[in-house]
DNA sequence: ATAAAAATTTAGACAAAACTAAAAATAATA
DNA sequence: TATTATTTTTAGTTTTGTCTAAATTTTTAT
């Protein structure tokens, strides 16, 4: 597989958690960055190979082989994100876009003896579940901030979207992965929230409280 | 630069240490294993971005900028090697394949923190010196082992190419960086060294001890 | 049900990096 | 020096991955 191809496959599995019965070739063109005629001309060519199933107008999926690429890819991604933060103390912000390229080495046992380097993690910097060595990905029952019960303890385990001005905002407040988290007052006109962390009150607003996976 | 263009670079970089004067189109094509045309289309654009200069016929030269970036890729290269054996446990003759994808990774900061991590190391498992941080490499005065005096203890410090055969060959012989070499009789016929390493005698053919720095 | 809007695919073009075959320049040799 | 031989460059293709513009299909709205 080229590097452009396996940034295919990657977008077609991460989108085919929310659509799992076909992708839009709208959307998978909106996360590369590219064209919608691009992104046709890619998935003949993924389908040809095999990688996934494509029929015109009707969206993609991947196929077994396909969904077998993709969370090797996926696995590479997430262990490069634990060295680069664990091993050379790059900050959870500064890590996806190294991870991007790092994720297209190509050696198998250079991603096998990482793993074993960094102890079998099996999350990543930003709570994402790592695939093991057979692509097994542990289950975690999580919800979003926003739909949790009022003054019951959660612990934060993960973050749904990852760019840098959400980390660094969880920074900013002092919410790690791990911190725990009580849901005070939730108001009911914006949704805001009254949260205790770190034994400290502070008010989130819906949107953060839609992108912060505790548990 | 492209990942084509920074292997163009770093075996010019290469070749002019043999060929201070200009490096020849052929030994370009030879390195990369691709045809003498291809090599003349990437030196035209290689010049247009003032990385080499470059006359027809007349071979190939680095310019400051070509020097300073082949120095980087080379840098990374080694760094990329020196974690692969110290921190994943790779065998030295398994690491370059590996490096020649990793060198091509592009953040500053993770080759420089990659640095400090492994605690700033000047030579690669090979022997071969790592550029500094401003591009400085330290000199080391090294012989071939078949240049040497008689009689008189050296250290081995170093492989001329670094072959997975010619490496694999050294570790069944016993003989690693920093081993103590002496050379005992040398067979006029042939030029068969008789050496004493690690208190053992053996017989080295004069191909190996043309591809052996000692100290 | 029909028309308008949106999504998707096709057609044709382009840049990067490679190739083959042929031409040109340089180097080696008789 | 004249003639080969070798090296290097040019000319013309090919493949990969992208693009724009136009055509087609599907979806939404009247
Ligand atoms: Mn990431
Ligand atoms: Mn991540
Ligand atoms: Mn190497
Ligand atoms: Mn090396």
């Amino acid at each position: 597989m080229t590097i452009s191809e396996e940034n295919y496959i990657k977008v077609i599995y991460h989108l085919s958690q929310v659509s799992p019965k076909g992708v839009n070739t709208n959307a998978i063109a909106g996360m590369l960055d590219t064209k919608a005629s691009s992104v046709t001309d890619m998935l003949k060519k993924l389908s040809d190979k095999d990688l996934v199933s494509y029929q015109k107008y009707q969206g993609v999926t991947l196929t077994e082989n396909g969904f077998r690429s993709a969370k090797m890819i996926v696995r590479k991604h997430r262990l490069w994100e634990v060295f680069l933060v664990e091993k050379l103390g790059f900050a959870w912000d500064e890590v996806h876009d190294i991870a991007e390229e790092l994720e297209h080495i190509k050696s198998e046992t250079l991603i096998n003896k990482l793993d074993e380097y960094l102890d079998f993690p099996a999350f990543d910097p930003h709570g994402d579940p790592i695939p093991d060595v057979n692509g097994v990905i542990k289950k975690v029952n999580k919800l979003l901030l926003s739909e949790v019960e009022l003054r019951k303890e959660y612990q934060c385990v993960g973050v749904k979207h990852s760019s840098s001005e959400f980390l660094q905002y969880l920074d900013k407040q002092k919410i790690a992965l791990g911190s725990k988290i009580i849901v005070k007052e939730k108001e009911s006109f914006d949704d805001t929230l009254l949260v205790e962390v770190n034994s400290k009150e502070i008010t989130i607003s819906n949107k953060i409280a839609n992108n912060l996976y505790v548990h």
